[in-house]
DNA sequence: CGCTCCATTGATCTCGATCAAAGTCCGTGG
DNA sequence: CCACGGACTTTGATCGAGATCAATGGAGCG
């Protein structure tokens, strides 16, 4: 009930980037692909010859560690635009998050020959690398932070920026997928979440709604570490 | 002694981008920047308004937190050519490692007008946006180890193929650097360091200098975590 | 109703942070 | 040239946070 809910929120919701809305010419060149829960978009070698964008669901990009752990690199939301320009080689997969995840894409070849042509077309995948770049700084905080409940209300706090409903929090990801993402094992991730819960920094509605309250703001600025936050804010 | 044959070594060394040798319209724009050991680059409110290259020397970039901690974003060696795009408005300082590090810089607003007349250049900026992506992919990784000398083995391992020599490995930074590249206290780098010593894995010519021995691909396979090299290699 | 997947909780142990103290290296000035 | 001072590095001891192992709890689904 709740990932149905949860699956609800992300295949409503309209994409949210200022460079969504494609040029006819972009559009032409477009074509969707589904995805159910779990399942690779496409095959892992020619992951790299397609820029991307989530329309409804959400993704994340793993790099699948010789041990066999699963390091996420990036989750992807509605609206986002993207591709996998870097670890050609190495073992990345992006995987849909939801069941249902439709993704729009374009040839690599071609929406770069048109960005020749559109400037406009040129600045919407800058704009999209400098997205990359952001999240990815905060993504190297994020795990910087020693405290996982650091971490998570990082996280957490990051989230609801792209998400960018200022009410509850919808997480399509699982507690295993966060961990993943931010270098914890399952159980400390669940374990820093009722803390959170039981110190009224969150409140939930299910296992994968929430809020922040505001008092997370002081709440982090007292334990030894740092009040992630401001700087998330910053960033 | 140690610290003076670091500097020798990174005075010495000639920039290694396929990118470095600027063309002749680029150079009138370019103005040099000396700077002592720890000092900043520039005032941090016109940092964003250059391109930079290290000659000599290194430099690190830091986001100084407001509980005084200091996070170290990326290191930059010879060659290096990086500009700070995001965090524009957080607390990032970019500062020399070395005594007598110097620094190439371009005004930003010149060298991306050149951009549009020449294709080069063009082309010069966005290998150093891949870079960088590149480089904090790496960090991500590096992180998102949880053995201390997993960290550091990868960390080296990334040092080594930055400088590309495959004898010694000079580090021009201190251990607290390290330390606050990794996430992860000065002693805990310290100890880290005499282990893999201790088993073979690596051999020191004083603080500052060292070699990884080949067997340090095996090692990192045994224990329960990931061998990381393997990935460092592929990415 | 039972199965499966996911989330939570508990108990134990390990690794890294922290506090504290040497030890090392280097530059400086006598 | 040698002694002192300061920054950096290493080592030791203790403590706590998170990993790990194990079990329970819940929700959706056949």
């Amino acid at each position: 009930m709740q990932l149905r809910a949860c699956h609800d929120d992300f295949a409503r919701s309209a994409p949210r980037s200022p460079h969504h809305r494609p040029e006819q010419n972009l559009q032409k060149l477009r074509t969707t692909v589904a995805c159910a829960k779990g399942q690779e978009i496409c095959p892992p070698d020619c992951l790299n010859a397609y820029w991307w964008q989530v329309e409804t669901g959400a993704a994340r990009k793993v790099l699948l560690l010789p041990s066999g752990q699963r390091c996420i690199m990036e989750f992807f939301f509605p609206g986002d635009f993207f591709a996998c320009h870097t670890y050609g080689c190495a073992d990345i997969v992006v995987e849909a998050i939801c069941e249902g995840t439709v993704l729009g894409r374009y040839k690599r070849v071609d929406i770069e020959r048109l960005t020749r042509e559109d400037s406009n077309i040129a600045r919407m995948l800058r704009h999209a690398d400098v997205c990359a770049a952001f999240h990815m700084e905060t993504h190297i905080l994020n795990l910087w932070h020693q405290r996982s409940i650091d971490k998570l209300l990082a996280f957490l706090t990051q989230i609801q920026k792209r998400q960018r409903r200022n009410e509850f929090i919808s997480l399509p990801m699982g507690r295993q997928d966060i961990a993943d993402y931010l270098g914890l094992s399952v159980e400390t991730v669940s374990r820093a979440l009722t803390e959170l819960k039981e110190h009224g920094i969150l409140e939930f509605d299910g296992t994968r709604k929430l809020k922040i309250a505001p008092q997370a703001y002081d709440f982090l600025s007292l334990p030894t570490n740092a009040n992630s936050n401001q700087l998330m804010t910053a960033a």
